[in-house]
Formats: C-alpha cells, sequence, structure tokens
DNA sequence: ATAACAAACGTTATATTATAACATTATATG
DNA sequence: CATATAATGTTATAATATAACGTTTGTTAT
C-alpha cells in the first residue's frame, strides 16, 4: 500500500509557502521567504521542490521558471498538466478537464507514438485583465 | 502586403545554425559556435533568438531552454505549438497534426475563456530508444 | 539626396536560475 | 543494532538571461 506522503521538514516549508501563494513562485523568491526558518541555500529549495514535483504535489510552470501548488488532487495526473496562463498579470490557474486530458493521454503521433506524458501551456488574457 | 522576411546578418547566422543542427540548440552552445563568425556576446544570441521566434522561424523548447528550427512552414502556426521530447536522448519533433491544432485552439476552458495561444510538450521514448 | 526614425549591432556588466560536490544528520528497514 | 537510504547544510560555481548605453545600418517620407 502506498501510504500517505509524509513531507520533510524542508519539504514541508516549501510546499506551505507555495500553497498559500496566490500566484507561481519563483524558486529564489521562496529561498527569499523562508530564510527566518533557517533556509540559506538554492539547494535547500531546488532540492524540496524535485521531491513535490515527484509527489505531485507542484507543478512547474516552464514557460516562467516557476512553481504552483497541485489543485487536483494530488493524483497521478502530474503526468498530465495542462495550465492557462494570463499574459497581462502573469495569473496561471490548472485546467482540470477530463476531456481534454483524455484526448492528449490518448493521442498518438503520425508514427503511432504515444507519450506518456504532456504539459500543456495556454496563454491569453484572463478575466480580470480582458 | 506582407513583404517576404529579410533577416538581419546576425539572425541568419544563428538560424541557419539551427537549421543545420540535429537536435534542439541551447543559446551558449549556438554562441560558440558562431565566435568564428565575430558573434562574442549572449545578447547577440537572444537577440536573434527573440526575432526569428517572433517571426515564427524557430520555437524555444520550454523545458530545455533549447531551440529548434521550425518546420511547419513558417506560418501563424507559432501560436499553436506541439513538439514530441524523447526522455532518453533528448531528441525533438515538432508535432504538426491539424486536428490536434484545431482541437486545441478552439478549446475554451470552463469559464468559457479561449486562448490565442498555446504550446505543447509530451514526453516519452522515441522509436530508436525503445 | 537627406532628414528623421526605427531596427539591428557591439559591448560591458550584472541578474537570475540551477547544479556540483562533499561532509553530516535523521529515518527507515532488516 | 547495523546499515542503507533519504534528507540536510554549506560553499562554490555553472548555466541561462537581461539591463543599459552608445553606435551603425536600413527605411521612409519629403
Amino acid at each position: 500500500m502506498a501510504q500517505a506522503q509524509i513531507l520533510s521538514k524542508n519539504q514541508q516549508i516549501v510546499l506551505d509557502i507555495i500553497e498559500k501563494a496566490k500566484g507561481p513562485l519563483k524558486a529564489y523568491s521562496i529561498l527569499f521567504n523562508v530564510q527566518k526558518k533557517g533556509i540559506n541555500a538554492p539547494q535547500q529549495i531546488y532540492r524540496a521542490l524535485d521531491k513535490l514535483i515527484e509527489m505531485g504535489k507542484i507543478h512547474k510552470i516552464e514557460s516562467k521558471n516557476a512553481f504552483v501548488a497541485c489543485r487536483n488532487s494530488n493524483c497521478e495526473i502530474s503526468k498530465a498538466t495542462a495550465f492557462s496562463i494570463c499574459e497581462s498579470c502573469e495569473m496561471v490557474d490548472e485546467i482540470i478537464d477530463v476531456k481534454l486530458s483524455k484526448y492528449l493521454s490518448s493521442f498518438s503521433d503520425k508514427k503511432g507514438t504515444k507519450y506518456k506524458r504532456f504539459n500543456l501551456e495556454f496563454f491569453g488574457l484572463c478575466k480580470k485583465c480582458k
């Protein structure tokens, strides 16, 4: 049985910050925010980020080098991620859409190759900025 | 009338290198490869890259911070990109699939928002590596 | 042809993002 | 308990990207 994930101290600190944030956070901005908690070096942040990504607790927004909390029930969906990104205010929303996810997960290219993971980033203007 | 794009000297140098390459190229690797041609500074590379991206001549592979030539007829498709990325050999292929492209271009989220641009990256093993 | 503007260039410096390497401490697991 | 694995702390450095400034080249409108 896969037991409930227990996070290490640093992992928990980093996850807390990301979950509390309104938008995507950058690694060094996380670092500056946790120096009071005794985390002093980028390595400590990046190591926590790596593990949290592995666990599916957070995602990296590749086009922004920034990190957001997963709001998709921590399931295996980290292999199938989609985001909407506002080009004006930089807001990021995770898109949870079963049809889209199924469509892409079952996509096979012209050679018939299937893929085990994908990441999709949509760009546009969010409601507020429109 | 939109006249045929004429590239500047540096833009042409950078594009040539990217088009000749078998795989995605990183900015600094481009830089090292063109120093004999009198390009000495990262700025010169990044400026050329930015313009080439605007023109749709190349694309950035966000998950790799690397650049590939567009093989999709330089059309407006740079607003709708999809790639397959081999997790073993790092090979990248642009996916040209009208159905996929239409599906995603017309995608609207739960709030009915449509997006004017997207980028999709699939990960798996290429034929060779399987 | 030339004035005026925009685009591209060259250069130096620096900011930002990420990893290497190594010694130590904490936590599982047999 | 022994020992293996994961996490930590730390210093240093690599890799990626942009700021800022002055000059040169190319375009366009007169």
